[in-house]
DNA sequence: CTGAAAGCGCTTACAG
DNA sequence: CTGAAAGCGCTTACAG
């Protein structure tokens, strides 16, 4: 300890016989400056332990060198792909993370937001419901890009998974395998990915001249595994052959009380997640799944965040990341 | 956006007639000050949408209010818990968090250092190896608390699961099931957690009047389903009834690949991990493992950083946490 | 190539 | 309770 907290470039300055000014040319590598000059400052700001401020020199700059990354929780692999993502492109741009999470409560999100407001050049902020975009652009000072998936209105760039896409793509493949009574297990209605996938099943469903069934769920695999009974005896009526789960964790609990009923996956009923977490290819059988690269969206935020940073005006911009099928054993029917 | 990010405390003030010095004080709630002054005040900022500068502020106040957090890698579950638990601490002591990753890359932590000096207020880093703490020391200029398991010759405060603990009690919970020959499936010598898990088991296994079998793996999923006909063979045998894998990971792949050749589990032999990951509940049987609440360990070591900020030193601590166990299917003989 | 000086936006003794 | 002024540590025109 006993760190040099006080070293200013001032005495990095003195140390090496130069001007403040010179010095700082040599350490932000900026102007014309003689190479010697420049090692001999280097030198000396080494051996004093120089560490600049970051905060002095922000003041002038206008820069503070963070993206604010702002999400619904820290919780779980999903998050932790993202940030990875945001993490690696920032990283390329010389930015360090700050991480912020309101905590998945929507009362606390201004506070948070708050905490950022100044800190940060831009934020890439994750809102798994509608948001006020006026409202978000005058409380914030900050380039924002959203990871939402609010596809219409928007009026900040934003980034999204295209859930309506997703779960055609899923209920397609249930059709596709010869299921002829699909399922549909729902997340929240007030959640809007669950909204989405709803409405991509339907669509499908009704494009192929079959009935949808539907039970309310709310993303949570406790709920799933209450349901499976009152499914697990349609399945033997033959009311139900095929499953359409709105996430993975529903999957993950409907396939466990099922197979505690009886119910053999896939040759009774087949089954589709939404998501592709890990557990996804560990439980037995495995779960076929759809989802998109979240580290590779976490990326992209960030390059949308840095044409906005850098005024070459995305704004308004939305990208779009379609899932990807994964083909497990619970659609593994012949 | 034409944000306002050139309103300045002066503008404030002017707003509403005061000083600055003033405003200062109405927006920071700090020093005397009339009520209906500081509401008026507060109103102008308000109006004008006023967001303070912190590099400014820090440039007098000293501190920046934010804690580093330098882990290896952003990827899986164990970070996240991890960060959320530093994330929940930080929030109370009014910090936010400023996250950076050498990405698994030795020659990567100096330069992640780099960005994060000057920046941060103190720093939680996690080092899954030996590490040169004078020279750590010297190149930080912020107070730090390390997660580690480096239990002796620690100069930094610590934080450490104790992993030596832990396998003697994975290791235990075997034997008390009455497995007599176990097996362990290591993690790489290099790797300081994997050695202090070899040695729990080693010693448990000494204390017990047993032979110790050791296999020697690298903490990956492969290695251990290609180990897996290997010990098939000697679970076929009886010359192994119980494996205590050094992490779950392994557990993992040593369960898929026993399964392929027909061993039953925990009927053929009884399998312990290490680490307690999610997946550990989904795999079929489920998994037995022993493991800490990552984010109850990274709350504690915000604790300790925050003494030591406040000078409350408490250098050189060393906070340990003792692995809980989990019993599952892979350990549940009758 | 180098230096003296202004100024970024803020807080904090110091006076009153 | 309020204000004038100094100063935190840095960068950047402006001169030379």
């Amino acid at each position: 300890m006993a760190q040099s907290m006080n070293i200013t470039i001032k005495h990095v300055a003195k140390h090496a016989g130069v001007s403040v000014a010179t010095a700082s040319r040599a350490i932000n590598g900026i102007g014309r400056i003689s190479e010697e000059t420049k090692e001999r400052i280097l030198k000396s700001a080494q051996e004093l332990n120089y560490v600049p401020h970051i905060g002095a020199r922000s003041l002038i700059t206008k820069r503070t060198g963070l993206i604010g990354v702002l999400l619904p929780d820290l919780y779980g692999e999903f998050f932790s792909e993202i940030v990875r993502g945001i993490d690696g492109a920032a990283q390329l741009g010389g930015y360090n993370i700050l991480l912020a999470s309101y905590h998945n409560d929507i009362k606390e999100i201004k506070t948070t937001i708050a905490t950022l407001r100044g800190r940060v050049d831009g934020i890439v902020a994750m809102f798994p419901f509608s948001t006020n975009d006026d409202e978000l652009s005058a409380t914030l000072n900050a380039p924002l890009v959203k990871i939402s998936n609010q596809a219409e209105g928007n009026k900040i760039p934003s980034i999204a998974i295209d859930n309506f896409e997703g779960a055609k793509i899923a209920t397609s493949h249930l059709i596709n395998i010869g299921c002829k009574k699909i399922a549909h297990l729902s997340g929240p209605i007030t959640n809007l990915e669950a909204v989405d996938r709803l409405r991509g099943y339907n669509e499908t469903m009704r494009n192929a001249n079959l009935e949808a069934i539907i039970f309310q769920g709310d993303f949570g695999e406790n709920c799933a595994f209450k349901l499976a009974p009152i499914i697990a005896k349609q399945i033997k009526c033959h009311e139900i052959d095929g499953v359409f789960a709105g996430n993975d964790m529903m999957a993950v609990g409907l396939i466990n009380g099922l197979k505690q009923v009886g119910i053999n996956i896939p040759e009774d009923v087949a089954i589709m997640g939404f998501d592709n977490i890990p557990i996804a290819t560990y439980i037995s059988p495995s779960l076929s799944s759809v989802g998109v690269d979240m580290s590779a969206l976490g990326k992209r935020a960030v390059e949308i965040l840095s044409n906005l940073m850098n005024k070459n005006d995305h704004y308004g911009e939305i990208a779009s990341f379609t899932p990807i099928i994964y083909r497990r054993g619970t659609t593994n029917k012949n």
